[in-house]
DNA sequence: AGACGTTTGTGAAGCGATGCACAAAGTGGC
DNA sequence: GCCACTTTGTGCATCGCTTCACAAACGTCT
């Protein structure tokens, strides 16, 4: 009763994409022997105002001293426990090109209790390959797979035509959450999270903000076409 | 004077990030061979209101024709140009592990004119190499390569640990746009602008909502642990 | 040419997130 | 034990984005 699981409920969306951030701060500090920390100290490491900190922390109870700050160890462990990784997340990857075997062997994966478990491709030169352990196996596999080793978490790295098919494969085999590399969008029940990451899209974003310097800076120069 | 590219200074962050797919989707219409759309159509096939399309393409201009629609190309055209995507821009990408060999070899960033033009890393055993048709240079010769090949945009895909030397290493030599896929924050001048995607975070955004359903669903069983 | 149906563009309302400012609560010194 | 100082937690104002709803504009049909 202590730890009331059921408050976690009112968390918004903003506050636990900052979470993550956080966390990985409280790391450093923890690693660099920092005990404990004050809001406008840990806001200022994040990149973030401290009266946000300080709400953002709010909703997950009260762990802070008033007059002194956060332990940096208990912060840290209760948003572990908020974010859920507290628990293991198997994940399984599909998709097993450049991308697909970059991501499986990414060291962020391996943390936080997420296991990369799993790895298919249809590409027969690919199929039977060990990538950190893990064997690629046939995508037709998934299914059975998906029970086996209770897969929790669904990576999709192919390129843009499969992703569709994909995405209703691992829905049907029971995933709920999905992370999408592929440069195209999904549609999926609406009890399956998807979240997107498309590089073309952040670079774009980079070239709007990059040429809209570029216009504003030469105010003499001749502007057109 | 026709098209004012000074009015392009109000469009608003959530904007230009829903610019990108817009312009996919539209880019997906046009190989279908349809040539004009209705805001109901395209952001139904987006995934947003009609409302907020309809917002969002008016900060760009009157494109549409009231009572028909928006035509296909003209549209296409006109994002490409806000966001853009009609000059040409040089990218670096630093670091060749294995995310590095997938970010250098990506589709996405072949298309929309950005163009992979140098590789660095300082692994002896990776310089030398080509990606792409790309030979792989060492970190040292980043600045001259920056100004003789007119880089505009830096990809770091490095380890953390390398990732705030290179975001300094690439602001000194003029880069003014990054995209950091290390996991770790950098700071730079307040010119330069950096956007992070970290796989990580993602998945542990995917782990929240996971445990929060797994939450919810057991109504009735015991929770505590 | 005029009336009708359709769709855009946009003012206004609604809503959620951010930032401010301060009371409440704790520590340490005397 | 009381006082001064520090820092959290939070009500409240503000800001920006989203959604609604409707008038203006366009094509079409007669």
């Amino acid at each position: 009763m202590s730890a009331d699981p059921i408050s976690r409920r009112d968390v918004s969306d903003a506050t636990v994409a900052r979470l993550p951030e956080y966390l990985r701060t409280l790391s450093r500090l923890a690693e660099r022997g920092v005990s404990c920390v004050s809001s406008a100290e840990l806001a200022s490491a994040v990149g973030v105002r401290s009266a946000q900190l300080r709400k953002d922390l709010s909703r997950l109870g009260s762990y802070g001293v008033r007059g002194v700050g956060y332990e940096v160890e208990t912060l840290a462990v209760e948003i572990s426990r908020v974010l859920g990784l507290t628990r293991d997340w198997p994940v399984a990857v599909v998709g097993m090109g450049n991308l697909g075997h970059a991501l499986a062997s990414y060291p962020g994966f391996a943390t936080k209790g997420f296991r990369v478990v799993a790895l298919f491709d249809d590409d027969p030169g690919l199929v039977g390959e060990q990538v950190g352990g893990v064997v690629i196996r046939p995508f037709a596999e998934l299914p059975a797979r998906v029970r086996s080793d209770r897969i929790a978490i669904g990576v999709i790295a192919t390129p843009a035509a499969a992703a569709q098919a994909v995405g209703e494969a691992l829905a049907a085999a029971g995933v709920r959450s999905i992370l999408n590399f592929a440069p195209a969008s999904i549609a999926v029940p609406a009890a399956v999270d998807v979240r997107r990451v498309d590089l073309s899209t952040e670079l774009q974003i980079l070239a709007f903000h990059a040429q809209r310097r570029t216009y504003a800076a030469p105010l003499s120069g001749a502007v057109a076409r």
